[in-house]
DNA sequence: CTGAGACTGTAATGTTATTACATCAATTGC
DNA sequence: GCAATTGATGTAATAACATTACAGTCTCAG
């Protein structure tokens, strides 16, 4: 059940993705990787979805860019696994924190069971301002 | 303070998408209005800027499409102008359930106020099965 | 060796959204 | 009345994001 290592693609767009202080669009990462051969949008989205089954990236939605995963290894429920996760992204300077709200998570939980939805994945994304950048 | 008449263009949009039975992307719109003399992306844009503002319509960020408020007037909170409105979205059969939940959203605002984050607008899909294509 | 499965390279295409510029109509201030 | 402003519109071109199709490579079980 260990996972298998990473490809040399793979690698190169989550070091990529790592290494960026802010989430990046699938073209931006190709145009970072050119010198490294990558030539073709397919490159990058294959290699974002395989990183993305992984729970090693986060995708947002709202902006059609990509993170880094930035969860704490065992913060508050055990280990990582996560359930949903939410992200907080700043407007103006583009900084993002991920973060896992139990009690936002149980109660999306409830709703769905009430309803009888079968939840899949779920996407929470607040924009807005930054405390720096509201200050 | 009384908002204006929609103007023609909008008035089609919106018509458009609240006879429709799921979301629907801004091209289709525009293929759906092709006969009405809509000729171009930016009419269908325009359009649905304006509704979004006024909160007429929603944007679902999963899927790049649009759906009319499906809000009941004075549901829970009293008088309309939802505070976060949050989706299910069956990805079977395409239908979506728009839904309003008070403790998720004190949670969230919760989380920005310890943080001085200053949220403009929040983004909550639920991916999933309906009861119907989960049976 | 060989067939299956996973990864890769490349080209072409499809889908979603915006920029730029010209025009028209209603409103405002003089 | 008549500029000046404001907001809506029409059109073309382009940008940004994502997928389909097909062919070649590599690894490994049988
Ligand atoms: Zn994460
Ligand atoms: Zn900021
Ligand atoms: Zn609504
Ligand atoms: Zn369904």
């Amino acid at each position: 059940m260990i996972a298998p290592a990473l490809t040399k693609n793979q690698t190169l767009v989550f070091d990529v993705l790592s290494h960026s202080d802010g989430p990046l669009s699938a073209y931006t990462i190709l145009d970072k990787l050119r010198d490294h051969g990558f030539r073709a949008p397919l490159q990058v989205y294959r290699a974002l979805d395989k990183l993305l089954e992984r729970g090693m990236i986060h995708r947002l939605e709202s902006l059609n860019a990509f993170v880094a995963c930035a969860h704490q290894e065992k913060a508050c429920c055990g280990a990582h696994g996560h359930g949903t996760v939410a992200f907080a992204i700043c407007e103006s300077c583009g900084h993002v924190v991920e973060f896992h709200d139990h009690a936002v998570d149980h109660r999306l939980d409830d709703w769905a069971k009430q309803r009888k939805f079968k939840p899949a994945k779920t996407t929470i994304e607040i924009r807005g301002l930054c405390e720096t950048c509201s200050a």
